[in-house]
DNA sequence: ATGATAATGATAATCATTATCAATAAGGAA
DNA sequence: TTCCTTATTGATAATGATTATCATTATCAT
């Protein structure tokens, strides 16, 4: 990664957390950096390493409040996977699932959209009225399945 | 729930144990009981609170030990909300996903079978090979639904 | 009934996260 | 630009959940 898309991506949230009162400090931009950057859930331990690898020092306190903040503006979302639910990535736009890499620990995104039907029915065998849902698929990647192969 | 039903799955779950080679003892024949007589997901400490009151002494440590062995034995799995991911719930059979009521915290199983179709159109338009997915829906249950209206 | 040993549970250790608070730095105002 | 208010930082301690240790206890095959 590294590309325009996601410079801008990360001028945008640092944009979001000053419009909403919060001041731009060094170690809120850095863990705005990391995590607009990335294809992987994060975890406030991996960001801290991340962030004192490439910049200079940063506590690791500031990452977990980064992470509260940026959470709080939708702009980061928590990812659960079987071995745990504390790892960040960003926050999809639309009506989005997630897509699990169990190889590389890459994740995409994709639409799905057809489910509207599954949930109507659902709601009228069970009597529940269906107010939110989870699906997440979890497999290999193109690229890992190439790598497999050669 | 203390239905024969219930009863019963703790009967099997405990003769799994036993056949898996591991003595059954009064702390385990506990958590078993619990948790083969619930429809809310319990935490280890949960569980705990819920031994003590109904049984004499028993450990925290056991309850985690007796989890790991459940779980291991797929009698029953690991449930992931938004408030954690460290509660328990007997396995489902087949092919279920599940529905959580957000108002009370029962927990119930649904069908997800017209699934198929989107997963061969993720695959393709993603490239990726899937293996698992999580489907679960919150909501409010029918009961919880009454009791609002009345 | 007996004995080998699996299991328990009190305790301590570990790990992740949250709370505290004096020192620092952001950024609006002069 | 400089100053000043105050949000933010980060070292430290506290908390809470889970795991490791190990002497004691209890299971169950014999």
């Amino acid at each position: 990664m590294n590309d325009p898309a996601s410079q801008s991506r990360a001028q945008e949230w640092l944009k979001c957390l000053k419009s909403s009162g919060y001041r731009l400090t060094a170690p809120r931009r850095c863990v705005v950096e990391i995590l607009a950057d990335t294809d992987r859930a994060l975890n406030a331990t991996q960001i801290y390493d991340l962030a004192r690898q490439h910049h200079t020092s940063i506590g690791l306190m500031s990452v977990y409040r980064t992470l509260d903040k940026l959470e709080q503006l939708d702009l980061i979302q928590r990812v659960h996977q079987p071995g745990g639910c504390h790892a960040y990535i960003a926050a999809f736009s639309g009506h989005q699932h997630l897509l699990l890499c169990q190889e590389c620990s890459r994740i995409d995104f994709f639409e799905g959209d057809r489910l509207d039907s599954l949930f109507d029915r659902v709601e009228g065998d069970s009597g529940y009225d269906i107010r939110e849902h989870w699906l997440q698929l979890f497999g290999i990647c193109a690229e890992c399945k190439q790598k497999q192969i050669g």
